[in-house]
DNA sequence: CCGTCAAATGTAACCGGTTACATCGAGAGA
DNA sequence: TCTCTCGATGTAACCGGTTACATTTGACGG
C-alpha cells in the first residue's frame, strides 16, 4: 500500500508536507506543492481514510435508524438525509431497524464508539436513554417524534393535519368516520387520533371509538382492517387512514365488498407517496415534504456535531398540505 | 475519554490483557478477566471503533450504490442487504447515487481508502473501471448487471421472465401488444426486450417497435408512455410495463380513457411491489424475490472479502415467477 | 532440588496519518 | 556585517488499539 512516507520520500519532501500539501495547500510553496502534487499521482497515492478518521476523532458519518425501509414514506426521508449528508461531505450508514430496540441499542453504539460522529432516529425511540451518565452522543429525533426529546427534532403538526382531513371530510357530509390507526403505543398515531378527536369536538359530535382500527403501516393491515369497519352493522361512510399504504389496502377490500370509493364510501390517506396519485380512485392525502424531513434533520446534526449550540434543543414544525383528489366525496 | 491504557491501570494489569480480555477471552485466566471485566464496567469503556479498524484494517463496512431508494423494489433488496449485513456484523454505508457516475466513483472511493472493505452495485456500471490498474476493490453488481461484469454477480434471468410474461399475453389472444421500457441504454431493458421479442418470433409473429415506449421506472412515465400508446390509431390490446410503478401510471391513464382493464386493455408488470396485489384491478406481474438479491449480494461479497476465491466469479441467477392476477385477461 | 515447558502476562513496536515545535534560510533594517 | 523576522520545511510525538516477542510463574518429572 502507498502511504504518505512512500509519497515523501518520491517527492524528496517530508510527510509534514505532503500532508499540508493535501489539506492546507496555500501554506506550502508553489514548487514543492507542484513536486508533492506530482509524486502524489505518480505513486496514485489516496490518504488512508480510517487513519485520518482515528487522528482526527472525526469520521464524517451519520448512523440513520429507519424503522421500515421499504416504506415509501421513509425510503423518500432517506434520500433527502442522503443528498443533504453527501453535499455536506457526510456518509450516512443506515440500519433498518423494524422497531426493534436492541437494534436500535446496537447501532446508536457506533456512535459512542467513534464509528459515527452522530445518529438521526426516526422513531420515538431514544436509543441513548440507558446508557450510563456520560454526555449525550449528537442525535436528531425527526418524523415519528418522542414527547420529552432530549435532542432536536422534525416533525409534522400530526394533529392540526389530522383535523385537516376530518374537517375535510365532515364539510362532505360525513357523520360516521371511521379510523385506521398506526401501532398503539406511538405518539404519531396519538396526535393524529388528537387532530381527529378536536374536528368531531368542534362539529359537536361524539367520537365513537369502535370505529377505530388499528394496523401497521402497510397495505394489508389496511385491507384487513377496512374488512373490520365493513362487517359492522352500521359502517362508517368514511375512512380516514393514517398513511396512504393502508388506505390503498382499504380501498382494495372496499372495491372486494362491491361498495364505491367515494360513492359509497370515502377514503383519506396520509402522505402523499407516489403511488397516491396514480391508484384508482386517487387519493385524497396529506402531503409532507419527505425529502425535507431528512435534509432538515441533517442540518440540525451537523449544527450539534459542529457546535452551533444555539440549535441543540431545536424543534423543526414541517409544513403540510391537504391534497384533495378523488378519493373523498359528499356523505351518501 | 476512557481509553484502553485507563481500563489497564484501573484493573492492574497491562493494555495487552485488556485487549486480549475483550477478544480472546479463552487466553486469559478467569481471574485477571474478571478483574479486567469488572475495570471495563466500571470505567465505561467502549473500545474506539475508529482506531481498532485502522489498526486492523478491516472496516466491517460495506458500501451500497442504490439508482433510487424510493423505489419500492430497490428499498426492499436494500432491505435484504442490510439483514444480512447485520447478521454478519458488517454495516452498510448507503448512497443513493440518481444514476450519476461521478457520485458513484466518489463513493466506491470509499472503499479505496479504506472507509469500507467491499462494494454492491445495483446498477449496470462500473464505478472501479477507470480507476488505475491496480487490484480491483471487493465488489458484488446485483440487480441490473453488467454484460461483462469484472465481478461476481446476481440477477434474474430477464429475458426468461419477459418471455414468461409475453406469452401469458400471447396465451389470451394478444397480438398487438405495447411495451413500456427502462431507460434505452440498460441491459435490463434490453434483456426484457429480447425476451418479448423471442415470445412473439416463437408465436410466429413480427414485432413492432412503435409499440415500443421509453420510461424511466416512475408512475408518471408509465402514464405518459401509456399516453402516447392509446393516441395511436391502432392502440395494443395489452401493454407489458417493465416494472409496477409505471404499470400502475398506465393503468390509471387507459381508466382516464375510459376504457377498463383487462376488458379493453391488459396490463402486466414487474417485480410484484405490495402494491401489486391492493391496486385495482390487481397487477399481473413477475414476483422477484428482492430481499434475496441483496442477501445473496452481500454473502457473495463477504466471501471475497474473506478470500474465499472460489467465489470471485460466481454469478448466480435467481427464480422468478408469473403472478396471474386481474389486469390480464382475454383479448376482446 | 533443578531443569523443562506451557500458560499467563507484560513490553513495546506498529498502523498512517496530523500537527506542535524546531530548524533553516533569505531578506530587511541597523 | 550582524541581527531579527518570517515563511517554508523537517522532526518526531501522538492518537488507541493489536500483537510479536519477551518475561514471569508455577507445575511436574527426574
Amino acid at each position: 500500500m502507498t502511504n504518505i512516507r512512500k509519497v515523501a520520500k518520491l517527492a524528496g519532501v517530508s510527510v509534514a508536507t505532503v500532508s499540508r500539501t493535501l489539506k492546507t495547500p496555500d501554506v506550502v510553496s508553489p514548487g514543492t506543492r507542484d513536486k508533492v502534487l506530482a509524486a502524489v499521482e505518480q505513486a496514485d497515492y489516496r490518504p488512508n481514510l480510517t487513519a485520518v478518521q482515528f487522528r482526527s476523532q472525526r469520521t464524517r458519518n451519520l448512523v440513520v435508524l429507519v424503522p421500515i425501509i421499504a416504506n415509501t414514506f421513509f425510503a423518500r426521508v432517506i434520500g433527502g438525509i442522503q443528498e443533504a449528508a453527501q453535499r455536506r461531505g457526510y456518509g450516512i450508514l443506515l440500519c433498518n431497524t423494524l422497531g426493534d430496540e436492541r437494534t436500535e441499542r446496537a447501532y446508536a453504539g457506533l456512535v459512542s464508539t467513534r464509528q459515527a460522529d452522530g445518529l438521526i432516529q426516526l422513531r420515538a425511540y431514544d436509543p441513548f436513554a440507558t446508557s450510563s451518565g456520560k454526555a449525550r452522543p449528537p442525535m436528531v429525533n425527526a418524523c415519528e417524534v418522542l414527547d420529552e426529546a432530549p435532542c432536536p427534532t422534525v416533525k409534522l403538526d400530526n394533529r392540526a393535519a389530522a383535523r385537516a382531513v376530518t374537517e375535510h371530510l365532515l364539510a362532505l357530509g360525513h357523520r360516521r368516520i371511521g379510523m385506521i390507526k398506526g401501532p398503539r403505543n406511538s405518539p404519531l398515531t396519538r396526535d393524529r387520533l388528537l387532530g381527529f378527536q378536536d374536528a368531531l369536538a368542534a362539529a359537536g359530535l361524539v367520537p365513537d371509538d369502535s370505529l377505530w382500527c388499528p394496523g401497521d403501516f402497510t397495505p394489508p393491515s389496511g385491507h384487513r382492517a377496512a374488512d373490520e369497519l365493513l362487517s359492522r352493522a352500521d359502517p362508517p361512510t368514511a375512512i380516514f387512514c393514517e398513511n396512504d399504504e393502508m388506505a390503498m389496502g382499504a380501498m382494495r377490500r372496499i372495491k372486494e365488498a362491491g361498495l364505491r370509493v367515494p360513492e359509497d364510501i370515502s377514503v383519506a390517506g396520509f402522505d402523499d407517496i407516489a403511488f397516491a396519485s396514480f391508484c384508482d380512485p386517487s387519493l385524497t392525502t396529506i402531503a409532507q415534504p419527505a425529502e425535507d424531513f431528512g435534509r432538515e434533520a441533517v442540518a440540525l446534526l451537523l449544527d450539534i456535531i459542529d457546535d452551533r449550540d444555539d440549535a441543540a434543543d431545536a424543534h423543526r414544525i414541517m409544513p403540510f398540505e391537504l391534497v384533495i383528489r378523488e378519493s373523498t366525496g359528499p356523505a351518501a
